[in-house]
DNA sequence: TTAGATGCAAAATTTTTGCATGAGT
DNA sequence: ACTCATGCAAAAATTTTGCATCTAA
């Protein structure tokens, strides 16, 4: 499976935003952090674990792990689950906007995006507070539709 | 968890994208179509098949996760991750707009949506054939604002 | 100094599989 | 009949937790 490349944000910004929420900067969530930021298509817990051990011998899963619930909740990464069944964790700061191929499970982003207004209605009529989005359009690409593939 | 009703799909759209899928029409898979499409924000394997078993006792896990995995395939639901952590299949045909609450959960279907263009425009530039979009706002309802209440 | 973080290993969850049996075509 | 699908239970994989020990602030 093909997946596009994360779009290197700005070194550190993660790095800020924990600061910013009050976490402490530490060893270890500061190798997480650039682990995510240079994954590039190996975004799964376990490929970032593997990343942070290199960046940060001795780190363990666990901190891997809470380090990317941290950073969900405050909206800096999203969890999305790859074609092969796996969870990825690229960047989101903003909103994510995918075109999804139901054949091949590739991914690719785009930044086009009209919902700024809608959503900010819809959200305020429900007493909603945004935090971000997720538009995602699905399809079958143009590789797909030719050779018949299905996902397995 | 409140959460609102869920646009009733044409009823037997997923079925009918089984079998014209040449897979086999039987009662279990009918019983997990039928929780998908009712599913009301309950979209966790956990829950749709709890469903499930309402509707046809005796129906085995396996047979739901089984099912769910053709569907994917199939381009007809996608599996996003919820704010809890587990896995949840909102249908992916057609179009779907949600705002989801990160503090309970709670899933707000809503019609508005200006993405047609964008998506058509997109799709075309990338050579997809549609099958369907999902719109997700993200973002804490009123409630749980004021209980303080946040996602673990 | 002190609340917050970490690593480890165990526990809990979630998802996948093998296989004998049962159904759809 | 002949495949394909199912349920069950076991196995695998993934994620979460408890706790003693560090460490950033």
């Amino acid at each position: 499976m093909k997946s596009s490349e994360t779009k290197a944000e700005r070194p550190g910004l993660l790095a800020r935003l924990l600061r910013e929420a009050g976490y402490r900067d530490t060893a270890p969530r500061r190798a997480v952090v650039r682990a995510i930021e240079e994954a590039d298509g190996e975004q799964s817990p376990e490929a970032l674990w593997r990343a942070a051990q290199r960046i940060h011998p001795g780190i363990g899963r666990a901190t891997v792990y809470r380090t990317l619930e941290l950073l969900t909740g405050l909206g800096a990464v999203r969890p999305l689950i790859a074609a092969e069944g796996g969870r990825r964790y690229p960047v989101a700061v903003g909103g994510h906007h995918h075109l999804v191929c139901s054949g091949c499970g590739t991914v690719v982003e785009f930044d086009e995006c009209a919902e700024g207004e809608v959503a900010r209605r819809v959200a305020r009529r429900q007493g909603f507070a945004i935090q971000g989005h997720l538009l995602e359009i699905y399809g079958t690409c143009g590789d797909c539709r030719v050779t018949g593939e299905v996902r397995t």
